[in-house]
DNA sequence: ACCTTGACCCTAC
DNA sequence: AGTAGGGCCAAGG
Protein backbone atom coordinates (compact mmCIF):
# COMPACT_ATOMS: atom_id res chain seq x y z
CA UNK A 1 0.00 0.00 0.00
CA UNK A 2 1.05 2.88 -0.85
CA UNK A 3 0.91 4.94 2.13
CA UNK A 4 2.94 8.41 2.14
CA UNK A 5 5.06 9.48 4.98
CA UNK A 6 8.18 12.16 2.85
CA UNK A 7 6.06 13.77 -0.02
CA UNK A 8 8.23 13.90 -3.12
CA UNK A 9 8.61 16.44 -6.10
CA UNK A 10 5.77 14.87 -7.92
CA UNK A 11 3.92 15.32 -5.00
CA UNK A 12 4.95 19.02 -4.78
CA UNK A 13 4.63 20.11 -8.21
CA UNK A 14 0.58 18.34 -7.95
CA UNK A 15 -0.27 20.14 -4.87
CA UNK A 16 0.86 23.52 -6.17
CA UNK A 17 -1.06 22.93 -9.30
CA UNK A 18 -4.47 22.02 -7.23
CA UNK A 19 -3.83 25.00 -4.78
CA UNK A 20 -3.72 27.51 -7.78
CA UNK A 21 -7.02 26.51 -9.28
CA UNK A 22 -9.57 29.60 -8.30
CA UNK A 23 -12.51 29.02 -6.32
CA UNK A 24 -15.71 28.17 -9.00
CA UNK A 25 -13.31 26.41 -11.08
CA UNK A 26 -12.48 22.76 -11.84
CA UNK A 27 -9.44 20.59 -13.92
CA UNK A 28 -8.92 17.32 -14.17
CA UNK A 29 -6.44 14.79 -13.16
CA UNK A 30 -4.99 14.40 -16.09
CA UNK A 31 -5.20 18.29 -16.81
CA UNK A 32 -3.37 18.85 -13.73
CA UNK A 33 -0.69 16.19 -14.03
CA UNK A 34 0.03 17.72 -17.75
CA UNK A 35 0.88 21.46 -16.25
CA UNK A 36 3.86 19.99 -14.44
CA UNK A 37 4.78 17.90 -18.11
CA UNK A 38 4.44 14.55 -15.92
CA UNK A 39 1.70 12.18 -16.78
CA UNK A 40 0.35 10.04 -14.76
CA UNK A 41 -3.45 10.73 -13.42
CA UNK A 42 -3.46 8.41 -10.97
CA UNK A 43 -0.38 9.63 -9.59
CA UNK A 44 -2.18 12.70 -9.06
CA UNK A 45 -4.78 11.03 -6.95
CA UNK A 46 -2.61 9.25 -5.01
CA UNK A 47 -1.24 13.20 -3.88
CA UNK A 48 -4.47 14.85 -3.25
CA UNK A 49 -5.73 11.42 -1.08
CA UNK A 50 -2.81 12.11 0.78
CA UNK A 51 -2.74 15.72 0.97
CA UNK A 52 -6.23 15.97 1.12
CA UNK A 53 -6.96 18.00 3.74
CA UNK A 54 -4.46 20.66 2.96
CA UNK A 55 -5.55 21.13 -0.62
CA UNK A 56 -8.81 21.87 -2.36
CA UNK A 57 -9.14 18.33 -3.97
CA UNK A 58 -12.29 18.92 -5.06
CA UNK A 59 -11.47 21.39 -7.77
CA UNK A 60 -9.60 18.17 -9.60
CA UNK A 61 -12.62 16.05 -10.73
CA UNK A 62 -12.08 13.08 -13.26
CA UNK A 63 -12.40 13.36 -17.32
CA UNK A 64 -15.84 14.74 -18.42
CA UNK A 65 -16.99 16.30 -15.28
CA UNK A 66 -17.48 13.04 -12.61
CA UNK A 67 -16.67 13.82 -8.87
CA UNK A 68 -13.81 11.63 -7.03
CA UNK A 69 -14.49 8.31 -6.39
CA UNK A 70 -15.81 7.73 -3.35
CA UNK A 71 -15.97 11.30 -2.23
CA UNK A 72 -18.81 12.88 -4.80
CA UNK A 73 -21.07 13.56 -2.18
CA UNK A 74 -17.87 15.68 0.14
CA UNK A 75 -17.32 17.22 -3.52
CA UNK A 76 -20.99 18.72 -3.65
CA UNK A 77 -21.75 20.60 -0.82
CA UNK A 78 -17.40 22.12 -2.08
CA UNK A 79 -19.16 22.83 -4.91
CA UNK A 80 -22.72 24.47 -3.70
CA UNK A 81 -20.23 26.66 -1.34
CA UNK A 82 -17.72 27.80 -3.86
CA UNK A 83 -20.67 28.26 -6.22
CA UNK A 84 -19.01 26.08 -8.90
CA UNK A 85 -20.88 26.15 -12.37
CA UNK A 86 -22.60 22.69 -12.54
CA UNK A 87 -25.53 20.95 -13.90
CA UNK A 88 -28.33 20.03 -11.82
CA UNK A 89 -31.51 18.12 -12.46
CA UNK A 90 -29.18 15.43 -13.28
CA UNK A 91 -31.15 12.19 -11.97
CA UNK A 92 -28.51 8.71 -12.87
CA UNK A 93 -25.19 10.29 -10.80
CA UNK A 94 -26.98 12.70 -8.99
CA UNK A 95 -25.45 15.14 -10.17
CA UNK A 96 -22.62 16.61 -12.60
CA UNK A 97 -20.47 19.22 -12.78
CA UNK A 98 -20.32 21.50 -15.94
CA UNK A 99 -16.70 20.95 -16.74
CA UNK A 100 -17.87 23.06 -20.41
CA UNK A 101 -17.96 26.12 -18.47
CA UNK A 102 -15.48 25.66 -14.81
CA UNK A 103 -12.78 24.09 -16.55
CA UNK A 104 -9.73 26.38 -15.72
CA UNK A 105 -6.02 26.50 -17.75
CA UNK A 106 -3.64 27.82 -16.27
C1' DA B 1 15.43 -4.26 -8.50
C1' DC B 2 10.62 -6.48 -8.13
C1' DC B 3 5.86 -6.49 -6.89
C1' DT B 4 1.53 -4.28 -5.00
C1' DT B 5 -1.56 -0.49 -4.40
C1' DG B 6 -4.16 3.84 -5.75
C1' DA B 7 -9.53 9.74 -5.08
C1' DC B 8 -7.24 7.69 -13.13
C1' DC B 9 -7.88 7.45 -18.38
C1' DC B 10 -8.95 5.28 -22.75
C1' DT B 11 -10.83 1.81 -25.75
C1' DA B 12 -13.78 -2.15 -26.59
C1' DC B 13 -17.82 -5.22 -25.91
C1' DA C 1 -25.44 3.55 -20.96
C1' DG C 2 -23.06 0.24 -18.25
C1' DT C 3 -19.36 -3.13 -17.65
C1' DA C 4 -14.65 -5.06 -18.68
C1' DG C 5 -9.92 -4.89 -19.68
C1' DG C 6 -5.36 -2.80 -20.37
C1' DG C 7 -2.00 0.94 -19.79
C1' DC C 8 -0.21 5.26 -17.65
C1' DC C 9 2.80 7.10 -13.46
C1' DA C 10 4.54 7.40 -8.53
C1' DA C 11 5.76 5.59 -3.96
C1' DG C 12 5.84 1.80 -0.27
C1' DG C 13 7.57 -2.57 1.30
Amino acid sequence: MAVFSEPGEYTERVLDVVESIPPGRVMTYGDVAAVFGRPGARAVGMVLRYSGGTVPWWRVIRSGGHPPAGKSAEALAQYEREGTPMLPCDSDAGYRIDYDSAAWLP
